[in-house]
RNA sequence: GGAGACGUGGCCGAGAGGCUGAAGGCGGCGGUUUGCUAAACCGUUUUACGGGUUUACUCCUGUAACGAGGGUUCGAAUCCCUCCGUCUCCGCCA
């Protein structure tokens, strides 16, 4: 969310971001009205915070009188009025701020000038990582797992639907490896805090991420409003912080968070749809990170950088793609996806979008920071980023790394994790 | 799930319709004293949103905030209602 404030002195730069977007024609009536909006909301606060004065002022002669022995009907009725008055102008200015609120809610962040103005056709690759695999020869991983056993996705359609995934022997372990090997490798070599987090989060933390109020339809919903499954880790460890203020010497913060992801994406039938590819609950590793405003840019390649050695250390080839400002997520500033190559499928696989947030998650759920002792709070910068999502990483391994006698080597790096060097 | 108690500033803790943005203490910050440290003493110490003022740091001023939201009242931290949370006891449960 942004500041009204900053509709109001910076609303050249919104407009620029939201152009370079290409949303700029379809934001602009709501632009114009959180204009009108902003003023209308501030002479009907000088209203009335005018009459409340007055009413103070008169309550505490009404005080003075009662207290002295003398009538004070006749102020006291002049302030009942008052009083009325108030209530129906805090009404108008409730209804004025909700429809600032909602305009807000409908603007996205405004990207960073590194992020290539248009839409996906200007996402760039910036670097890449390995020699994809010759894919002639390579089946795709849904016939490689089924014949080895390692998911069953006939039983998962079976037992809740499509879209969900039973893995089984071998494949239920690797699950479990890539689990253990990424919140390992994130803690002690890149600092991370380890968080255990739950998966049902209230109203407010989805709030505080940017899910809602824009894209309710895509989650699960528990009914009765008693909570939501997260889509993301992202969500309730973004929000551990919500509505507090840190030290400075706090910052940046690291931390990672294992959880299952739930997404609903009601339209979701059609592309990439096959085997491990877009499913409605997966595995993640989530990498978090919050940090002081000036350091955001910097964090933001820190934080890809830890995403891609867990691919550098399976072996996987990848490319790094800046994307584009119309490709960039609703709440993201700027985002590098990581994508892996599945030669079976002949695609690139997203498996991390690593993004930088500046303040305008921690703006709605009032994350802030003192700089200096004295200083006014400020907000912090949030950062996220898978490390990784684990089906497509799967997916990949089983493509990249199969034999043609069937078989499919292990990741040296997880080999520890799986014990195992080939599953046949 | 049942019964009870409670929710006040960075923390502890008073307040029980107006004099309370909130006593007192702790902590923090500034100062005095001191060879240094400690102690003592004095002062200071929230946030948000408006308005005015300054090039700016600032300053002045109004409003709001005592878990949240409603209500009663001329006036609510204080009375009433609803919700949320915490604690204690009982029950149930992996």
């Amino acid at each position: 969310m942004h500041d009204i404030k900053m509709v109001r002195e910076q609303a050249a730069a919104l407009r620029d971001g939201m152009r370079r977007r290409g949303a700029l024609d379809q934001l602009e009536p709501v632009i114009a009205r959180l204009e009108a909006l902003d003023l209308e909301r501030r002479m009907a606060i000088q209203a009335v915070e005018e009459r409340k004065a007055a009413r103070n002022a008169a309550s505490q002669e009404v005080g003075r009188r009662k207290k002295a022995g003398e009538d004070a009907s006749e102020l006291q009725a002049q302030t009942r009025a008052l009083g009325e008055e108030i209530a129906r102008l805090e009404a108008e200015l409730q209804a004025t701020e909700a429809g600032i609120q909602q305009g807000l809610y409908e603007i996205p962040n405004v990207p960073l000038p590194a992020v290539p103005s248009g839409d996906e056709s200007q996402n760039t690759v910036v670097r890449s990582w390995g020699t994809p695999r010759d894919a002639a020869t390579v089946k795709p991983h849904w016939e490689v797992g089924e014949a080895l056993g390692l998911f069953d996705l006939a039983r998962g359609a079976k037992i809740s639907g499509s879209g969900f995934i039973v893995y089984r022997g071998v494949g239920a372990r690797m699950v479990r490896a890539f689990m253990n090997f990424m919140l390992d490798l994130h803690t002690r070599e890149h600092g991370y805090e380890e968080c255990w987090v739950p998966v049902v989060v209230n109203r407010d933390s989805m709030t505080g991420t940017g899910q809602l109020p824009k894209f309710e339809d895509d989650m699960y919903a528990l009914g009765d409003d008693q909570g939501f499954l997260i889509p993301t880790a992202e969500v309730p460890v973004t929000n551990l912080y919500r509505d507090e203020i840190l030290d400075a010497a706090q910052l940046p913060r690291a931390m990672c968070a294992y959880s299952p992801c739930f997404r609903r994406e009601a339209g979701a039938a059609g592309k990439d749809t096959r085997g491990l590819l877009r499913v409605h609950q997966f595995d993640k590793v989530e990498l978090v990170r919050y940090c002081a405003p000036a350091d955001g840019a910097a964090q933001l390649e820190l934080l890809t950088g830890h995403a891609e050695v867990v691919l550098q250390k399976l072996g996987l080839p990848y490319r790094v793609v800046l994307l584009a400002a119309g490709d960039t997520g609703f709440s993201s500033a700027m985002t590098y996806d990581l994508e892996v190559f599945a030669p079976g499928v002949g695609k690139w696989l997203e498996v991390s979008s690593c993004s930088v947030f500046t303040d305008y998650q921690a703006r709605r759920s009032n994350i802030r920071f003192r700089a200096a002792q004295g200083d006014k709070p400020q907000f912090v910068y949030t950062l996220n980023g898978s490390g990784l999502a684990f089906p497509r990483v799967f997916a990949a391994i089983l493509e990249h790394y199969q034999q043609a006698d069937g078989t499919v080597v292990v990741p040296e790096a997880l080999r520890p994790y799986v014990g195992l060097d080939v599953i046949r």
